[in-house]
DNA sequence: CCCCCATTGTTTGTACACAAACGATTTTCG
DNA sequence: CGAAAATCGTTTGTGTACAAACAATGGGGG
């Protein structure tokens, strides 16, 4: 005869492994990722600026004269859409672009005067953003968040 | 006279505190994000289904019935991306959607036979996906971050 | 009962995000 | 040298993401 303890759990515990979105690292980077943006339109002070046209006027302010590329690289953008980002910019005159004549395919980036202003003028807000979203961390917490998160980037 | 100490480092380190794009958090959230994203895309088994698509199927799959704006809050979208991922998902016949006798402004959304079977069928595949994005990280460390992140989200 | 207000789902417009395909160039290598 | 491969920037198409405005409906409070 079949000794009952062999189904015993047949239904609960033993059963699969429940997948619940609320635990789930895909779902939780997309909130906070939510979260961040939120704060940032709210915090950078200034209407139009996005995370990620804020993002390449940093970089262009480091680098000086990059081109379209090589921003995209180091901004984390796709060519796509780096045109897209590169278009708004240029509109606003917050940057500037000329051929590179030492490769016909190439555009040479830069700021303007007005983007140089912007960005200094801004600059602080990153900062506040960037605290404001760790808001609820400890500073060691802090520490060891980015240090992983810097890990699955 | 002035001693020297006054002055040292008035350059160097006592300048505001500078700008590092690589070290903010939105940045590593949306690079994270981004990486996630394409995991996803390539182990999810079906090259249609989107996070946020799989998403609303595993909470619908939990739910039952639910109204369109209720799943919405459930899964972290808004009014006018569930429209898109509801019209999607209509499209494949994977989902139901009809009339709420009780409240005509409302719908009822619930899966098709088909919505479930794929839903069973790629479940695993997201707990590999999660897995996969956790990878690099050790057991302590991955229940480390995601107490963390949740936090933040 | 009726008016105010909240909620539901929809539409429009802007901005990421990326795959895929493209022409124009530059580089590499046989 | 010259053909193949790689890189650059562009375009198109699909899918999030959200603000803002909308009509339709539902739920009170006076």
């Amino acid at each position: 005869m079949k000794p009952a303890a062999i189904v015993v759990r047949e239904d609960a515990s033993a059963a699969k492994p429940a997948y619940v979105l609320e635990d789930q690292v895909g779902h939780l980077l997309r909130r906070a990722h939510q979260r961040h943006a939120a704060i940032f339109q709210e915090r950078i002070g200034d209407a139009q600026l996005t995370p990620l046209q804020f993002a390449a006027l940093v970089k262009l302010d480091d680098l000086g004269e990059v081109s379209q590329n090589e921003l995209g690289r180091r901004t984390a953008m796709d060519a796509a859409t780096m045109q897209g980002v590169i278009k708004r910019l240029l509109a606003r005159g917050l940057i500037d672009r000329k051929p590179n004549p030492e490769d016909r395919r190439r555009v040479v980036l830069s700021l303007t005067a007005d983007g140089r202003a912007l960005i200094a003028a801004v600059m602080p807000n990153g900062h506040a953003i960037t605290d404001e979203t760790l808001a609820g961390l400890s500073e060691v917490e802090r520490r060891s968040f980015l240090s992983l998160l810097k890990r699955l980037a």
